[in-house]
DNA sequence: CAGTTAAGATTACAAGTGTAATCTTAACTC
DNA sequence: GAGTTAAGATTACACTTGTAATCTTAACTG
């Protein structure tokens, strides 16, 4: 319901890569570089203070975004928003908000700064003629 | 450079819709309620405080994404970060941020959740074929 | 010219954020 | 069992943000 800010986000992600997870698993998550996709390090590696990665996680507890379960001394977390339903909302917020709503005019964008390749290309066609199979 | 603030880009937005303008002219437009598309208000016609603008355009003014130029006794605005410049950085981080930098997921959440339309799918398919034209 | 406006500048102030350090206390260690 | 850890809770603190109110001062008004 609240807003999920940008440092709570990375710390959600994280759990949704693998959980449940206790703060120690997320921190390590976090923490490990051997993450990120081109590893051309864009975020070089910043490294996540544990004190700071425990009150995200806290403040994402607050905000009913996870949840967790109390495991001897420590707690196991997991998520309670889904990813996907919180990347569909975002994404729609952001297209209603900078292009009226309307997805084309973002694609645009891609397109224009030539940020589309034959594999996007192909995935969109896939993705449209399922959409014709569904709707016609 | 700095980030703009959701209520910076609302202002911002006003003024890209019509530029240069005078600090009223930006108010009155965000104040204008009939602005909105579909007009069935899903932000109520919030309304704008004068002093609120004014210190949001002072903000923007600072963080280097608007200018003005003296005209008398009051300023004309003028965007100095252009929209598409702007919505291209922060769709892009987006992607980044929510779909490892892939668009095709984004549009797939889309379509998951039927929001898209028969023009949408056309948009689409238009784009493709551009696309396919200075890509071969 | 003197008083009133009104534009922008400055100040305000609570809530949210990024980033931790300190405090409590239940749980392991010897 | 007593001391030490270490997990989570609480506190901190500067910066940003949303939302204005107050202050200054140049410009209109009579």
């Amino acid at each position: 319901m609240t807003e999920i800010s940008n440092a709570e986000f990375e710390v959600l992600a994280a759990l949704w890569q693998n959980h449940p997870a206790s703060a120690n698993d997320i921190i390590a998550k976090l923490n490990d570089s051997a993450n990120d996709s081109g590893s051309v390090d864009k975020n070089q590696d910043k490294q996540w203070h544990e004190k700071t990665v425990k009150t995200l996680l806290n403040r994402l507890v607050k905000k009913q975004a996870i949840s967790f379960e109390k495991q001897q001394r420590h707690y196991i977390y997991s998520p309670l928003l889904e990813r996907e339903t919180y990347t569909q909302n975002e994404s729609k917020s952001l297209i209603e908000r900078m292009f009226s709503g309307k997805l084309a005019p973002l694609v645009a964008g891609f397109a224009k700064q030539n940020e589309l390749n034959k594999d996007d290309i192909s995935a969109l066609k896939s993705l449209i003629s399922d959409w014709e199979k569904n709707n016609d």
